[in-house]
RNA sequence: GCCCGGAUGGUGAAAUUGGUAGACACAGGAGACUUAAAAUCUCCCGGCUUAACGGCCGUGCCGGUUCAAGUCCGGCUCCGGGCACCA
């Protein structure tokens, strides 16, 4: 064996290795092993892999290759999120049609995962681009309009008026369009949703199930769907009419002093039209992009309509007023406006000079109203109690909320409602690289599905891109057709899907990846759901939602059996470069390939987990990849010299001195560290950490003895299995080395030897009011007086326990005794 | 603006259930080997103080609970992620 690591070699030769012997494919009819499907996020195939990706799929390797070493039968696939923006715009820079500069990139990208050495079963890849992948994805949405869980609707969109297409809210910068740089208006257009909504419930109740997910995530989606209580309450307008507002905070309904709607409600577009003012203010709140972040950080304007609405319990009459900071989207468009207790409305009132009413106060504060602090007061719902408001005064909120409830529902004025701040699921998009949405419109007919024999309705892929807008809309071939039902002449739909719809189910279609009769088989019941998935985490919400809700919509289809797709998901912390996120878009990339090059795929490998736990962000920095090459460096080093001796003799325990149980007792302390770390914790830096103190402690044997060299083989047979998920390459060679006959990947993960962690004494330490004072050495099965005694003979000790007249003290078992002044 | 995170030596980080702050590395310094360099090996490496033993201070900021706080509680600052058409 060469005395040198070649990573070269040695890389290129695992790889031909498990290529030939078809290592990676999985043993789909084994049914005796159990199953561990263990599932990365697949990548946009955006050109070369970033460094990103290298995080992402070495974690997911790693948990793969130790959950084989584990027994299991595990399925790791890989394919390709390949519909997107990029692609068009790629198209419009350089001329390539999508589909080409696509599968280019996947190409590249194929080849960069297969030389860094995942263990992917290839048989199953998938690209969403495919006619054979979107085709299930046309017939399932068929599916949800027929169920009626599909619908068209107007909603809202960024228009530019120059380029006269829709934008992306990445397109929208600083309120103007990215090409034309003219200012963006919304607008309103026809489109498809999914109704998301009617889950909404089941998705909230169903997080509670989500144990092994990061209680950050859970706790994120729960906010994102935003299950609300309140009241839908009706105020009565001059001609008859009502209208509708949802509050959370029917208790302050006393102190409403005004209403707000939104630009777009009828109430506005009535008031604009008697109103030359109100029609101009109305229409300047259409300019800018309809993404939530501007439109909550937009100074709050308004304008009075001049309408009144009549309080539905004081009878008084209220103003109504348009609202920038109002959504159409949530709720009815309208609300309730309590300047006192909240401080929107409070700044809004202020600006305004609109009355404030005071209707909470707090046992035992005195609180003085002062406009120059700028401040609502009694926001929150603790503690509070009601006042000026007549019969419902001296309520807390529960009471208040109840009271006037009731009395609401009485009146016929209100009812008590659930509220979800989640909305229904828009996947139109009006873009041509994305899979065409399987709907026909017949002018007597109306909106008609596809009919299955009829699918896929395929993307024509031979375009040109001679600007910006979808090229199907020119496309007369495309779009022209007839009707299904009856026959008549009719068009197409040319919007295409959101690409979240394709990243919502291909997790499930990776375990049946080459049927070609229906969307999913039986074997995806097999597989699935996925028991680890691993995947950056700013998906925590849209993706996993989306994906979340499709698994739920397909068991309610009968295509699968569980609830939820992901039993286990870790995420993944950003690759910072400078501070930022690294992504193409912001040009701040590391190029992993020449880091390949130059150290090999292991020592790449082997740097990304070592840096950080997978869940923090990692703060890219070159420096330090060259010390992950040094310890493999010495670890082949320490491996040839050893085996160059020869077979290393027979372990036999009772014969070893002191310090060869003390190296041996490390080897199995770190195999218990290590598999707890990769097992529960999934800390692969400390499990590398741990790694390599153990072999720093065998680098310090004196290897001329024989048994010397027992434990030594022993600890280094430990270190190289445990090493084998990050660094298969090397792993592979060095366990060759040391004379197995299996292959690394096979072998079973290393067993702890709980003979090996027996120690005789152990350091405890001193400490004296929470100060460390001593370290002492007593022996294990000490009892506490016992360290006590030890504790107080040290002369350290003695001279801080001096001026403590009456002395109590704590043990911690096996770690610390703490001495303190007793209480009296 | 709203929701969710994060902040520890010169640097990446460790400290898992409130119990020794800085494991393991990187960078740096000193030495060994070498004609020399590289590689490799050994030692040092938070600040102040001490001849030494040791002592005092120190985990973004302010305050609190505790024998004991990086860890728990209250209040901030700054940085990052998400905000529904980036993926």
């Amino acid at each position: 064996m060469d005395q040198q690591y070649d990573p070269a070699d040695v890389e290129s030769a695992a790889q031909k290795h498990w290529e030939e012997s078809g290592s990676f494919a999985v043993q789909q009819e084994d049914s005796e092993r159990e199953t561990f499907y263990c599932l990365s996020m697949l990548p946009y195939p955006s050109g070369k892999l970033h460094m990103g990706h290298v995080r992402n799929y070495t974690i997911g390797d790693v948990i793969s290759r130790y959950q084989r070493m584990l027994g299991k039968n595990v399925l790791q696939p890989m394919g390709w999120d390949a519909f997107g923006m990029p692609a068009e715009n790629a198209a419009i820079q350089n001329k390539v049609p999508p589909a080409d500069w696509t599968a280019s990139n996947i190409k590249d990208m194929r080849s960069q995962l297969q030389r860094l050495g995942f263990a992917y079963d290839w048989n199953r890849e998938i690209a969403t681009c495919h006619p054979q992948y979107y085709r299930w994805e046309q017939w399932f949405f068929t599916r949800l309009f027929e169920k009626g869980l599909a619908y068209k609707k107007q909603a809202v969109v960024n228009w530019d008026p120059v380029d006269q297409t829709v934008l992306a809210n990445e397109q929208v910068i600083d309120g103007c369009g990215w090409r034309s740089g003219a200012p963006v208006e919304r607008r309103e257009i026809p489109q498809w949703f999914i109704k998301i909504t009617d889950y909404a419930q089941e998705l909230l109740d169903d997080i509670d199930k989500l144990e092994h997910w990061p209680e950050q995530v859970r706790t994120m989606q729960r906010n994102w769907i935003g299950r609300s209580e309140g009241v839908t309450l009706r105020f009565g307008l001059e001609d008859g009419d009502d209208l509708e507002v949802y509050t959370t905070r029917p208790d302050t309904l006393m102190g409403a002093t005004y209403l707000a709607v939104a630009p777009q409600h009828p109430i506005a577009q009535r008031a604009a039209s008697g109103s030359a003012a109100l029609a101009t203010f109305v229409e300047e709140q259409a300019r800018g992009g309809v993404a939530e972040a501007d439109m909550a950080t937009m100074e709050k304007l308004g304008m009075d309509t001049g309408f009144k609405a009549t309080h539905p319990i004081s009878g008084e009459q209220l103003p109504i007023w348009v609202a920038n900071f109002v959504l159409m989207s949530y709720g009815s468009g309208a609300v309730m406006s309590v300047p006192a207790h909240d401080q929107r409305d409070f700044e809004f009132a202020l600006k305004y000079a609109l009355p404030i009413v005071q209707v909470l106060d707090k046992a035992g504060e005195e609180f003085q109203y002062d406009n120059a602090a700028w401040q609502a007061w009694y926001t929150d719902k603790d503690a509070v109690s009601t006042i000026n408001s007549g019969q419902f005064d001296g309520l807390d909120f529960q009471g208040a909320f109840d009271a006037i409830t009731d009395h609401l529902e009485s009146l016929g004025k209100g009812e008590r409602t659930v509220n979800f701040r989640l909305r229904d699921w828009g996947v139109s998009r009006q873009r041509y690289w994305g899979a065409p949405i399987p709907i026909i419109y017949c002018d007597d007919c109306g909106a008609v599905p596809v009919p299955d024999e009829d699918l896929p309705v395929v993307l024509p892929t031979d375009v040109k891109f001679e600007g910006v807008g979808s090229p199907l809309t020119q496309m007369p071939e495309f779009y022209e057709t007839t009707c299904p039902v009856c026959g008549k002449p009719a068009k197409r739909e040319t919007d295409t899907f959101d690409t979240f719809m394709e990243s919502s189910w291909y997790y499930a279609r990776y375990c049946c990846a080459r049927e070609d009769q229906a969307m999913l088989n039986s074997e995806v019941d097999y597989w699935a759901p996925v028991d680890q998935y691993i995947g950056g985490i700013e998906h925590a919400i849209l993706h996993l939602l989306y994906a979340r809700f499709y698994h739920k919509l397909m068991r309610d289809e009968g295509l699968v059996n569980s609830d939820e797709p992901f039993t286990r998901l870790l995420t993944q912390g950003m690759v910072l470069m400078d501070g930022a996120k690294m992504s193409k878009s912001k040009g701040n990339t590391v190029d992993p390939q020449a880091l390949i090059d130059r150290y090999g795929a292991d020592t790449v490998r082997l740097f990304s987990m070592f840096a950080a736990p997978p869940d923090q962000s990692l703060e890219w920095s070159d420096a330090g990849v060259e010390g992950a090459n040094r310890f493999l460096k010495r670890l082949w080093r320490t491996v040839s010299t050893h085996t160059a001796l020869g077979a290393a003799p027979t372990l036999s325990v009772d014969s070893l001195a002191d310090s060869e149980k003390a190296t041996r007792r490390k080897t199995h302390e770190t195999i218990a560290k290590v598999t707890d770390d990769y097992g529960r914790r999934q800390t692969f830096n400390t499990a590398i950490a741990a790694v390599m103190e153990l072999c720093n402690e065998l680098g310090k044997l004196d290897s001329a003895s024989g048994q010397a060299r027992a434990v030594l083989d022993e600890g280094l047979r430990a270190a190289v299995l445990m090493l084998s998920p990050i660094v298969p390459h090397l792993s592979h060679a060095l366990w060759q080395q040391l004379g197995d006959d299996g292959d690394v990947m096979d072998a079973p993960w290393p067993a702890v030897d709980e003979t090996a962690l027996a120690r005789d004494n152990i350091e405890i330490v001193v400490q004296i009011k929470g100060k460390v004072r001593a370290k002492i050495e007593v022996p294990a099965a000490a009892d506490d007086l016992v360290v006590r005694d030890a504790a107080l003979a040290n002369e350290n000790v003695q001279r801080f326990i001096a001026d403590i007249p009456q002395l109590d003290f704590k043990v911690v078992k096996g770690k610390l005794i703490t001495f303190f002044p007793a209480k009296k």
